[in-house]
DNA sequence: ATTCGTCTACCTAGTGGTAGATAGGTAACG
DNA sequence: CGTTACCTATCTACCACTAGGTAGACGAAT
């Protein structure tokens, strides 16, 4: 595997446990067991480190949700199949969504960093909205946004108090919004 | 006002806007008119000010909260309340709740911060989950975890993207529970 | 006289970042 | 074929700066 993308490995799961300004370049580095300099030669500064991170997160999910469009299940199960990507993550990995950690430091990011932020959960709602839009649905757009509020509360409070009880609570609800 | 209550002040809206990680004595101490020196008298470890942070947010919160109880105006009305808390520090003063932030970046806090906000949490599940036992709603302590996940996510979410209505979304979803 | 709160001055350990050397691989040129 | 030139990825060695933290002096208040 190449060097970038062993970076971006190493990043995101530290990123996803700890924060952003948690995770330094040596810290990188010596997992990787290279020198910290060497990974200016891939990621210049920081700033770049971020934001292709999370870019790439959320190009990896977009391409998800495309693949679970492509299945051609219809709007209900792709919402469940969007449930348990998070779900997955969360149980198997013990890892909370990128966006999720990032998002509740975004004024303390550099710019270009919470801008893929922004941008990440730009794109989950507008893709949740259009399966709510299809279920038929009173309100899709409010339902995207309950949808992704609650996957993401629910991720960091599940972490951080180690309890997936509270995640399997936020996963009844949203069933119960696709009536 | 006395020194410590002050640090306290200024190290909590820092550390809503952008993490733990991110705020320095340096900045605390800047803001204060004092030598970051200085602040090791009242908090001698970073540890000690994180925890008494997130203890002193922690009591403010179960105050609140049983004020809202005294008013003695039934579970309706006293979920709405605890949501209107959290409003008025979205819209008014742009702070996520120190819970949501502190909480995404668990695993890499020092395990007395970590402990604290894993408490905070715990206890807003169980007023809340009192609050639905009154109300009569079938699965109380399930309405308890989808109503503070939901809450969180969506500071979280709104903030980020400088976007209430990601929050009022939520709220809609959170009166939809207590039928 | 003592306690309180702050100061100066300093330390050690890290931070992101830079400059320049070095090794190995690739490819074009004569 | 052998040489030259370049490119990639890493290294060593260093920089300026910031982090949290400590020791001890000092003036003001009790």
């Amino acid at each position: 595997m190449d060097s970038a993308t062993k970076i971006l490995d190493i990043a995101e799961r530290r990123m996803r446990q700890t924060g952003y300004n948690a995770v330094s370049y040596r810290d990188i580095a010596e997992e990787m067991g290279i020198k910290s300099a060497s990974l200016h030669y891939h990621f210049s500064k920081k700033e770049d480190l971020g934001s292709a991170l999370m870019r790439r997160y959320s190009n990896n999910f977009a391409d998800a949700l495309s693949d679970i469009v492509s299945d051609g299940k219809g709007p209900k199960q792709n919402i469940e199949a969007f449930v348990s990507i998070y779900r997955h993550e969360l149980t198997q990995r013990k890892l909370v969504c990128l966006g999720a950690v990032l998002g509740a430091e975004t004024a303390g990011l550099p710019g270009r960093v919470s801008e893929e932020v922004n941008h990440f959960f730009a794109r989950n709602i507008d893709w949740l909205k259009a399966q709510y839009e299809n279920l038929g649905v009173d309100n899709p757009l409010g339902a995207a946004k309950t949808t992704l509020s609650l996957l993401t509360g629910a991720m960091t409070i599940s972490a951080a108090n180690n309890d997936n009880s509270i995640f399997d609570a936020a996963v009844d609800t949203i069933q119960q919004l696709a009536v």
